[in-house]
RNA sequence: GGUGGGGUGGCCGAGAGGCGAGGCAGCGGCCUGCAAAGCCGUAUACGCGGGUUCGAAUCCCGUCCCCACCUCCA
């Protein structure tokens, strides 16, 4: 079966056919840096990771785009609270945080969660204000070609015209009449309600850091339009994908297709949205209030497991959290491990090496499927209990094909526990064998204490032991010990 | 009002006309001194009411409910 995705622009699975061959231009709408990320975010940016990482191994060259939107409202108006007296009186604020500065601490914040639960690094990952030069022509190439005006009531605000583009609201399947008006700031000089502004003009009160000069007067760039003009100079006027939530359908995307294709652009040829968490059946966001941060997740599991967890849904359903849900994900996570170490040691002994295979046939065909990883998840798991099968039979040709191919698929989908990215403890070398000696001692007093029929003994050091995060597993070749995951 | 997506066993979560995906939890068994891990077995699951069909969770009609977007939102 060929790669397949859904997309939302025809609302259909298509088969998947790069403009060039071999090669894959993606973009996706990364974070507005206005407060720290959600496990809302983070799903996005896993569900495109793993994206990536199946073109990737599929053979592809993909170069991926995220963006960083690092000037908006929001940022201006949480900079311009932290100049205020009340600022002081939380402990958790920063006060007099200019809106760069603040930013780019939040931008910060995003790269860490990113980079502990293993989301590749895009290739190319602007920020907004870096994009100016390229931002004013475009606007300038939309008025040339009459889809925009400066504002009629002199304010410095450039907005698109709705109505000069017959194709305005095909992302969305909607007519501009069935729309409601967007009221955003009241009657700004538009010709039509619905018309988005490009440009922002200067207001009194902003910061002089967050104006530029531009033809039609000193402002900032409007949203839709960063993303456009990013997109054009990193993958060109057409490209093969464009991702991102399911909220930013409209109006984000649909206005950043009706500005692209109006100024000539052929734009993006896949739409992917992802599904949003929700949590008791409702979106994750703040002004909900039901909202869990990466950090919170990662107090409760490993980064790997938080991973598996927020990747193991099919990208386009929502994914609902609920307080057991990392522990069932644990579980899960570690009966993959659990195979891994002792395939590892039986076939190698102690010292073993990672080494790669293909992956299994209905693995491939169900991430070809529009990226069905629930499915292939399920092959993870037949696989595994294939290969515990062959354990107890001790049937190394078996255990090794099994191995192999649990390696493969878990690599693939960057939830290997064994992987050296998801052991970030630090645990030092000697530190290691430090504790392996004492733990081997107790072991062997154990092993007296059973030899004896002392079971008291042995059940006690056992005890100890968990106590301590030590689990013993009793087995035909003998006891294995290993620090119980969180 | 408009536009999309849903309602699957205790929970999560695939599937989309015919062998009950997979995980978690539960129960029974094997193994074990006992555990743990693992393996085997174990469920009258598909919102409701009709219909089409030899056969429907999957198709059709009707109906109820939920979510998202139409305002900043991954």
């Amino acid at each position: 079966m060929s790669l397949r995705f859904y997309d939302t622009a025809s609302a259909e699975v298509r088969d998947f056919v790069p403009l060039q061959p071999g090669k894959v231009g993606l973009y996706y709408c990364g974070a507005t840096v206005q407060g720290d990320p959600h496990v809302g975010h983070i799903r996005s940016s896993i569900a495109f990771d793993q994206l990536t990482r199946w073109l990737r191994y599929s053979g592809y060259e993909v170069t991926v785009v995220r963006n960083v939107t690092d000037i908006d409202d929001k940022i201006l108006a949480k900079s311009a609270a932290s100049y205020l007296p009340e600022a002081l009186e939380d402990p958790l604020a920063v006060p007099n945080e200019p809106w760069w500065a603040l930013a780019y601490r939040y931008e910060q914040a995003f790269e860490r969660a990113y980079d502990i639960l293993g989301v590749q690094r895009p290739t190319y990952e602007p920020r907004a204000t870096g994009h100016i030069p390229e931002m004013h022509q475009l606007i300038a190439l939309l008025i040339d070609r009459g889809h925009a005006y400066p504002a009629l009531d002199g304010s410095g605000d450039v907005y698109f015209d709705v109505r000069s583009w017959s194709e305005y609201g095909s992302l969305t399947r909607q007519k501009i009449e069935d729309m409601q008006a967007a009221p955003d700031a009241g009657p700004r000089g538009k010709k039509d309600p619905r018309d988005f502004a490009l440009w922002k003009g200067y207001k009194e009160g902003e910061p002089a850091t967050a104006s530029w000069p531009s033809p039609w007067g000193t402002g900032r760039p409007g949203w839709h339009l960063e993303c456009s003009a990013m997109v054009t100079k990193y993958l060109g006027p057409e490209f093969d994908i464009h991702g991102g939530g399911l909220d930013l359908r409209f109006p984000h995307h649909e206005n950043e297709m009706a500005q692209s294709r109006a100024a000539g652009h052929g734009f993006a040829n896949f739409w992917m949205h992802n599904g949003m968490v929700t949590y008791e059946g409702e979106k994750m966001s703040k002004s909900v209030g039901n909202i869990v941060t990466p950090t919170e997740m990662l107090e409760l599991a490993r980064p790997v497991v938080v991973r598996y967890y927020l990747g193991q849904a099919q990208y386009r359903s929502a994914l609902d959290y609920n307080p057991g849900s990392l522990t069932e994900a644990a579980a899960a996570v570690e009966r993959i491990e659990g195979f891994l170490q002792r395939a590892l040691k039986f076939l190698y002994g102690e010292d073993f090496g990672f080494v790669g295979s293909d992956v299994p046939e209905a693995f491939r065909a169900a991430m070809d499927d529009d990226l069905n990883v629930p499915q292939a998840l399920a092959v993870v798991h037949e696989t595994v209990r294939a290969g515990n099968t062959a354990l107890d039979g001790k049937d190394s040709a078996g255990i090794e094909r099994a191995l192999h191919q649990v390696l493969a698929m878990t690599d693939v989908l960057y939830i290997n526990p064994l992987d050296p990215h998801w052991n970030t403890g630090g645990t030092d070398i000697a530190a290691r064998q430090a504790l392996d000696t004492l733990v081997k001692a107790q072991l062997e007093e154990r092993r007296a204490a059973r030899e004896a029929k002392d079971w008291a003994r042995a059940d006690a050091i056992r005890d100890t032991l968990a106590a301590a995060g030590v689990v013993v597993e009793d087995s035909a070749d003998g006891p294995t010990w290993t620090v119980a995951a969180r």
